[in-house]
DNA sequence: GGCTAAGAGATGTCTAGTTGTATAGGGCGA
DNA sequence: TCGCCCTATACAACTAGACATCTCTTAGCC
């Protein structure tokens, strides 16, 4: 066996041992090429299979990660992606790709209670847990709830907030439908997974004093995520 | 005689007149090959019966290196291992394969003065000279020296900084017994020697603040290193 | 308190060079 | 024919070093 795969193999059985908790730390990839005997490449090589396998994580910079276990994400009435992140013990976190204005589809009139064309705001982007991506999503608003909504979409990094600055201090869920996907070449390399890979495809639909205010589609990798639904909640639309 | 056998005789004696000075590192065996107007697996086959007679060795990307004279180890009250092959002008190396904690048994507990069955930190490896393997290496410490001291030894390469950051600055060596042994398997095949070569065995225990910290098992690669005890140091337990 | 600059330290990437190993085949003598 | 020596080629595995890029912390300043 390659000299590699040994160190592998080591640091996954230590791993499993709990000897590494996860999102801990792991020493710089120099110290551990030393404590193995080896160059700093060949150990690079060994995390790099135990990254693919989704064990560990790298961030350039700052270390070499062991990666947590499945996120739990759970879906409520109220669901808030950063304080339900949060609450797991996690690091939260949203890179906003595009805002754009457009006219609304078919689809999303519908779920918004909107006429068909009338504008909307639409907000793309990756949320992403411990630094590591977990979800693509794309949210639509309707145009007309307030005039500083796309202002306030672009400069806050949490959806929560931005609406909050509209005047809309609570929202609750209507509905959430979900379904499994694939994931195509453009989701992957967004979520930095194979393409093929598992998706799992959320609809939420969120309102606020009985107006309909955001048709929430998120696109979560699959392997890193467990969605909860629990009690009465959830799936009440259909 | 064949011609790999006559490259052998040439580099034998060029290595005896002292051209080639123990460390030093050979030219490529490419280049060798072409001095010698060979191919190189020819010149590889000199080389691994000169490796085999141990006056040469290889490191894979590396090179080739001349072998040196056996490394002369001081065991004085003091036993520090990275600093003590410094001196002797060799370059010191560890390689830890593995590190556990689990319960005495009643060699370790007496050696330490625990309670049988107390917790401790094992650690087991190869030390290296030159980046040749000289000795195995067993490491009990009490698991209660300190709560980082797992975490300190898997990091550091080196146990005296390992302890140095548990607070344990300086320690002395109270007692060290030596006896002779035969490799087994295992033992030859890490220590790159062959099975029934000799082993030199030394047990040695080291204290701070009268505390029992270590107790140290090493199997020598006989004939790569000579132990030296001088003046009063050395041998003081039974 | 907040902002900025600087520096140390960590990972990412690239180039180059070296040994290890596997495969295939020619030449030669017992 | 068989075994051994040697050539030839290619690729895998590992070392070595340099440099870019990013992160994190600290110090200094306003």
């Amino acid at each position: 066996m390659s000299l590699w795969q040994s160190i592998a193999d080591t640091l996954r059985t230590e791993i499993a041992a709990g000897q590494w908790r996860p999102g801990n730390q792991l020493p710089p990839e120099a110290q551990l090429a030393a404590r193995f005997g080896v160059n700093r490449h060949t150990l690079r090589r060994a995390v790099r299979v135990l990254a693919e396998e989704g064990l560990l994580f790298s961030r350039r910079g700052a270390g070499v990660f062991v990666a947590a276990a499945p996120v739990e994400y759970r879906l409520g009435e109220r669901v808030r992606f950063h304080r339900n992140i949060e609450l797991a013990g996690r690091v939260p976190g949203r890179v906003i790709d595009s805002i754009a204005t457009r006219n609304s589809d078919r689809t999303e009139a519908k779920a918004l209670a909107i006429p068909v064309g009338a504008e909307v705001h639409v907000v793309e982007g990756v949320s992403t847990v411990d630094y590591r991506p977990m979800a693509l999503f794309r949210s639509v608003f309707p145009a007309d709830l307030s005039p500083d909504l796309f202002a306030a979409l672009s400069q806050e990094g949490s959806i929560t907030r931005a609406l909050a600055f509209c005047g809309i201090a609570d929202y609750t869920r209507v509905s959430t439908r979900m379904t499994a996907a694939l994931a195509n070449e453009t989701q992957a390399a967004a979520l930095q997974i194979a393409p093929g890979d598992a998706l799992l495809r959320t609809e939420a639909i969120n309102a606020s004093d009985g107006r309909m205010i955001e048709r929430g589609l998120t696109w979560w990798a699959g392997e890193r995520v467990t969605l909860i639904l629990d009690g009465k909640d959830g799936d009440q639309g259909s």
